[in-house]
DNA sequence: CAGTCATTTCAGAATTTTCTGAAAGTTAGG
DNA sequence: CCTAACTTTCAGAAAATTCTGAAATGACTG
C-alpha cells in the first residue's frame, strides 16, 4: 500500500471495520480510498494504492455499486472505467440506511408478516405469535417513521437532528394544547 | 431441531439473518428461541431445541449477554442458569442501537478525531482531511441526536416515531414563528 | 472433602468467506 | 472483423470463522 499517511490510516481503519459493517476488508478499503480521493479512480489505481489483486478490486467495485455507495464516472479520453463516491455525506447516510434496511430489516418484516397470518397449532405457538406481533409492531413503527424521514433533503435532515430530543418538548407542548382544547370542549 | 412450527420458522429465520446482523447462526437462533419462549430456558433446553453442541450454546449465551440482549434469570430450586430476553421491544431496540453504535460507530468516530488533529503533510492529505471532517461532522450530529433520543421512555419514543416526518411540519411552523418574531424586531 | 452436576475453555475439525491468477468476455479503434 | 485494452468470471488456494468434543474448572451437597 502506498498512500499519504492520513489517507492510509483512514483506509486501513475502514478495512478493519469492514467485517463489523457487513462488508469485507477490501470493499471497506476501496470505499475509503474513493471517499478521500480528490478525483475518480480507475481499477488499476486502486490495485496500486491497496496492493490487492485486480479481480478482487473488480468484485469489490461491483459490491459497492450494488450498495449504491460508489458510482461509475466517465473520464473524457479515457477508455477505462472510473469511480467516485457521492460527496454529500447526508446523501451517503440515506443510501446506507436504505440499503441496510433492505438487507437487514425487510426480510424479517416479511417473514414476521407471513408467520402472523398462520393459525397457531398449540399454546407454545400462540405465545410465540404474540411475541412476534410485538416485534412486528415495533419494526413497523420504525420503518414507517424512516419512510417519512428519508425523504427530507440534507439540510432539513441536519436541522431535525440538530433539534434532537428537544422534539419531545414540542410534543409535550402539543399534548398540552390538545389537552387544553379537549378540556374546553368537554367543559 | 424440535419446536412448534411457527417458533421453528422464526428461529430458523434468525439463524439465517445472523450473518447479516454481525452475529453467527447459533447466536441468532438462541436469541430467537429465548425471545419466543414463554419461560426462561437453561442451556440444556437450548441444546435440545436447536440441536447444537453444549459448548456452542455456552459461547452463544456469553455473546448475547455481552450484547445485553439476554439476561440470566434465576429459577428457584434449580441449580442451573436460566436465561431470558427483556420483553419490552422498545427496550430491545435501545439496547441494540447502543451496542451497534458502540461497535460500529464509536471506533470510527475516535479514529476520525485523531486523524483530524494531525497536520497534513501534502495536498492529498489536506483533501483527505477535509473529507474526513465532513464525515466526522455528520456522524457527530447523528450521535448527538441519538444521545438525546435514547433517553426517552418507551412510550414517548413510540410517540415520536408515530409522529414521523410531521415533525418537519412542526419545524416549519417554528421557523415561521421565529421569522415573524425576527421580522417584528427588525421592523 | 469426595462426588456429582453444571459450566467454561480450548485445540483442532468443519465450514464459510475472501482472495488470487488464469481464462474468458467485452468493447473501441483500426 | 481483428487487435489491443480493459473488465469480469470462476475454480481453487488462503484465510477467517464457527462449531465440536474432551478436558478443565467451579460450586454445591451429603
Amino acid at each position: 500500500m502506498n498512500l499519504p499517511p492520513l489517507a492510509q490510516a483512514f483506509v486501513l481503519h475502514f478495512g478493519e471495520m469492514g467485517s463489523r459493517w457487513g462488508i469485507n476488508r477490501t470493499v471497506g478499503q476501496i470505499y475509503a480510498l474513493l471517499y478521500v480521493s480528490p478525483r475518480p479512480l480507475n481499477a488499476e489505481d486502486i490495485v496500486d494504492a491497496l496492493g490487492v489483486s485486480r479481480s478482487n478490486v473488480s468484485m469489490g467495485l461491483r459490491e459497492l455499486q450494488a450498495w449504491n455507495l460508489v458510482l461509475p464516472k466517465h473520464v473524457p479520453d479515457d477508455r477505462r472505467d472510473h469511480f467516485t463516491t457521492p460527496d454529500d455525506v447526508w446523501q451517503i447516510l440515506r443510501t446506507l440506511a436504505e440499503e441496510r434496511k433492505k438487507r437487514e430489516v425487510d426480510p424479517t418484516l416479511s417473514v414476521l408478516r407471513e408467520l402472523l397470518m398462520q393459525e397457531p397449532g398449540n399454546d407454545a405457538d400462540r405465545h410465540a405469535q404474540a411475541r412476534m406481533a410485538a416485534m412486528h409492531g415495533m419494526i413497523e413503527s420504525l420503518t414507517t417513521w424512516y419512510d417519512d424521514v428519508k425523504r427530507l433533503e440534507s439540510e432539513r435532515l441536519a436541522a431535525l437532528l440538530a433539534l434532537g430530543a428537544r422534539v419531545t418538548k414540542l410534543l409535550e407542548a402539543k399534548d398540552r394544547v390538545v389537552g387544553l382544547v379537549r378540556g374546553k370542549k368537554e367543559a
